[in-house]
DNA sequence: TTGGAATGTCAACAATGCTGACATAAAATA
DNA sequence: TATTTTATGTCAGCATTGTTGACATTCCAA
């Protein structure tokens, strides 16, 4: 069962795919994602935030003016839980909301000033993890990285991530 | 700024370290992420636990007889927060503790035949799209893959990892 | 003009982190 | 032996961030 993908149609060393190998991914996946969020995660700690309001500034520097829908869409949870991390973020003075010129409905986000410097903070200090690991790992792993990672999305993660590929 | 480390000492083509280029690699870890754990969390739902139990479930299955102590380790949380997630999983007859022979204060966990079934129902969902990831990205990227990822871990995650690299 | 769709808000609940206080029991040490 | 430390566990309470449900506002289309 372990070697069960070991040989492929075309008689390929498949021996990457063992449940063994993919065991291993996984754990690798779940110690990355740890040391992802760490250092980001300290410094919202100290300023009374958590993770989603990182993934919200984030998201909102990426695309100035996005409405809360559009947000959702990215974030894939609900509009509810979306709604109290900005509320918090409108509160804070780190996230300025302009209601839509065409339609009302909508509320346009944008990062004030405070907002844009924290959000700078948190993705240096991201950043500074991931340049350093590729640094290490080198351009052809870090290729390989990204060609995995992509094709572990769900499709419409997929969607989004391209689309926003190359800049809002 | 965006290209400050295009240029290496020994003039290196770095353009993989630019800003923009680790910007998407942000954005990439966390749409993989959530398709990591979306097919294990659609089960758990199901079932009425959630990612925490997978966490446990996942490493008890991989070191039988691991201790509590052990456990929280692994997985960075309070023994509070483990407890809780225990205390549910042997409730529902997933986990069997057993008082440590020479050390009576530990307790040794184990899964039992249900809780092995559902890891395993758990595990073969992570595991078929990560073999599915790894197939349409190749050996070689998959090489890389791992190697960023071991990079991304803190150096308690990394030692952590490797122990268990080859089998608990 | 009216009814439904789209958008966003408020309230309440659940999962899972956290801290602190405390009890028990075994092991280690003075 | 007596005391301290370590390991485990419980209880209480709180924060973050998911969820659903109910509802208000706005827009659009029949």
């Amino acid at each position: 069962m372990a070697d069960r993908a070991a040989q492929g149609p075309r008689g390929e060393n498949l021996l990457f795919l063992t449940d063994d190998q993919l065991r291993k991914a996984i754990e690798a996946m779940f110690f990355a994602y740890q040391g992802f969020t760490a250092d980001p995660d300290r410094i919202l700690a100290q300023k009374g935030f958590g993770r989603a309001h990182h993934r919200a500034l984030h998201f909102i520097n990426r695309s100035p003016g996005t409405t809360v829908n559009n947000l959702l869409g990215i974030l894939g949870v609900t509009k509810q839980s979306l709604n109290r991390v900005l509320r918090s973020l409108i509160a804070a003075d780190f996230v300025e909301v302009r209601v839509g010129d065409k339609d009302k409905r909508e509320r346009h986000l944008y990062l004030t000033e405070d907002g844009a410097g924290l959000e700078k903070m948190l993705s240096e200090a991201q950043r500074a993890r991931m340049r350093s690991a590729f640094r290490e790992a080198g351009p052809e792993a870090v290729t390989g990285f990204r060609t995995v990672l992509e094709q572990m999305m769900d499709e419409d993660s997929r969607r989004m991530f391209q689309s926003l590929k190359d800049g809002a």
